[in-house]
DNA sequence: GATTAATAGATGTTATGACATTAAATGTAG
DNA sequence: CTACATTTAATGTCATAACATCTATTAATC
């Protein structure tokens, strides 16, 4: 369906407001889809964003700030996050040797069992994006890439 | 700055999750971005999405549940969001003639003055998306349209 | 026409987000 | 070394989001 049809406005101001709106509603539609899956585990989009991040360290710990710093939402409150996957036993923390001030984070046995059980849904979900080509997608990740560089 | 460097990670499973991320990454740039404008105004995003839908009726009562379908987030509490707007005089309620469950909702003059201070902002910070060709922002839109579309 | 289902909107509750502040550790300049 | 600024993470507070529930009204079914 169109975004004219989804949100029931058939004229806007320019290709660009079309555009930015078009991000947005999908970006809403593709977290509101993630969440879904999600919730069957108990976590929520920024928890998972968080056990990805973990991960991908290869069990190297990282802090907190360095955290922050690779999240899609920066404006959460990585420390509480990280206390909500504390509590689940999906992360743990230790304090950082070379700064006393930082805190370490590694994903735990569980944190990865997790992520192993909800990949496939993940996977699954992505996979339904064939309906463009590769191509198309990588058009569209470099335009958005352009467009966020118009920002300073 | 590709997405690769604003989230500091260079491996991608797919051009799909590159794309998938990219999508929610910038979505939250450009929401991020739009509140600095709003929040000069004493709005918020959702706030300023609601008054921009019922300026889009011209003085037509609009229903609370026409809101919520309008709506690029269609998660808010539409009632809750329009009482912000009642209390803010940019808004106003009239018990619907036709159905007495139902509530009509019309912009105030002062609700569209304010849109009208706004305006140029808005306008001036889509027009910085001319960073990319208008047929470029059409071709996103329509691509967008139909990554929604393999959703059933 | 009575009964049940569906719809519209308001409200209660809990969790999360946004933003400022604090505390501790580290860095820096005199 | 001392004083001051900066960094890092935690916490406090208030507003909003998420989700369920409730009330009033309308629609549908028997």
């Amino acid at each position: 369906m169109s975004i004219e049809t989804d949100i029931k406005q058939n004229k806007f101001r320019s290709a660009y407001q079309r555009l930015a709106l078009n991000l947005v509603y999908t970006s809403n539609w593709l977290e509101y889809k993630q969440l879904e899956i999600f919730k069957h585990y108990d976590i929520t989009s920024q928890q998972y964003n968080v056990l990805r991040i973990l991960r991908g360290q290869q069990m190297n710990p990282i802090k907190v700030s360095d955290i922050t710093e690779r999240m899609l939402d920066r404006n959460s409150n990585t420390s509480r996050l990280v206390d909500k996957l504390l509590a689940k036993n999906l992360a743990k923390r230790t304090s950082c040797p070379n700064d006393r001030r930082a805190v370490d984070v590694v994903i735990t046995e569980e944190g990865l069992q997790l992520l192993t059980e909800i990949d496939p849904f993940v996977n699954a979900w992505e996979e339904r994006f064939n309906i463009i080509t590769p191509e198309e997608a990588d058009t569209i990740s470099g335009l958005l890439d352009k467009l966020r560089e118009s920002d300073q």
